[in-house]
DNA sequence: ACCTGAACACCGTTCAAGT
DNA sequence: ACCTGAACACCGTTCAAGT
């Protein structure tokens, strides 16, 4: 399952920027389509005002009738993505089937949907979407938890944090296989951590391998099954109606 | 409790820029000192080397000899912050006592330092600090866990999950409160799941009041319970010595 | 209503040159 | 070793003016 999460990370499908007609209408449609092109090819960072309006041969100002903001770009351009995230859960045709099965394929489709754009990864931790791909997940995930017995409350809830842990185990795992600069990053946390002495930090020495073990599959399954675990035997204070 | 947590928000004590001799040495430790200042004044995001070298009267390329990016800037700045979180857990004098209240105290105590600047808890959320008191919570949070009865994976994971789930709620919840276009987003999202029709995603219709309920101080309790009720009750597969 | 040019006010980072 | 000036290569966003 590992190597299924490596092969993800570098499916990157090169868009040639010259088929193009030379000056298409402006539409939001449109401008996202682009931003995503840019996306896949030389990454989110390079997903600017600037650079985008320069793609579709145009001025950034003219991008501010489409699109309020830079943040509103990035989370078109996750919910357009969002699209593939495989719902079905392997759904076996509708006999209540296994739900935890189900949220779990749906979770880890979502991982993987992630894993591929890292650094979209990390910016949907810091801003939530709420496009329609979004709210599809949300309601998917939401059945799906009320199915495994989850208290409105508890289910509520729960989409949140559910949503949240497979989008961190997305940005912090994926982005230490691509981006260079993570992985130093990473090296240097390890170095910390190693470096702990058992004298100062004895628990840290104590539980270091662990500390850094474990592949994104181990990671992404244990933190499913702790959050399940959790929302279920964890009531929550009531709502009012 | 919902009120300490709006209270500690507004608490930044503002650090007057006059008193200061006109050109103090240059060091690692007083351009992290000048950056603090520079974010409980203006915010995290004028936290860069071109307005920081400006505060130290230098000009943005000193600042490499010391800070090797912008990124390590800002983790330098959560570093030294992460001073402030009260370890102790109102620890009542080593007979063991109750493990699971003391965790939540540091838990709390975490959280609330971060929600005085969510800006830096969004950052949090997506490069791990790496310094020296970001090592004494991970060492604390650890001892805690094992006192409960986790296992050294489980514990390992743990603190990882519930690190994660405490930066979450504060920079969620935080931004609400503090960062205007913070709260369009939040009230954007609160529009999208309202308007989400009873025919088209019935689930989140059901869920509706929940979904956007709860206070951070409800979010963070819920949270912290469903994580350690989780934790204990998952195990995590064997990591090799 | 939509689109544009031009401007304002910034960024991070590098590098050759100095001390 | 440390510090600097100057440059390179960018940013987001606004606004008056046009169509």
């Amino acid at each position: 399952m590992f190597v299924t999460l490596g092969a993800m990370t570098a499916r990157r499908e090169p868009t040639s920027r010259r088929d193009r007609p030379a000056k298409p209408a402006l539409s939001r449609q449109w401008i996202v389509a682009a931003a995503l092109g840019i996306m896949r090819e030389e990454g989110l960072e390079k997903v600017t005002m600037r650079r985008l309006a320069q793609e579709l041969d145009t001025g950034p100002a003219s991008l501010y009738v489409y699109v309020a903001n830079t943040a509103a770009l990035h989370a078109a351009v996750l919910d357009a993505l969002l699209g593939d995230v495989d719902l079905s859960g392997d759904d076996d045709g509708g006999d209540g089937g296994d739900w935890r099965e189900q949220l779990r394929a749906v979770l880890r489709s979502y991982t993987l949907v992630l894993f591929a754009y890292p650094q979209l990864a990390r910016s949907a931790l810091v801003a939530r979407p709420s496009g329609e791909n979004y709210l599809r997940l949300v309601e998917r995930v939401l059945v799906l938890l009320s199915r495994g017995g989850a208290g409105r409350e508890q289910a509520a809830w729960g989409v949140d944090t559910l949503l949240q842990n497979a989008t961190a185990t997305a940005a912090e795992q994926a982005t230490r296989e691509s981006d260079p600069a993570a992985t130093d990053e990473w090296n240097a946390t390890v170095h910390t951590l190693g470096a702990a002495s058992e004298a100062t930090h004895p628990a840290i020495s104590a539980h270091m391998p662990a500390l850094v073990a474990g592949s994104p599959e181990e990671r992404f399954r244990w933190g499913f099954d702790v959050l399940v675990n959790g929302i279920l035997a964890t009531p929550a204070p009531a709502v009012a109606e």
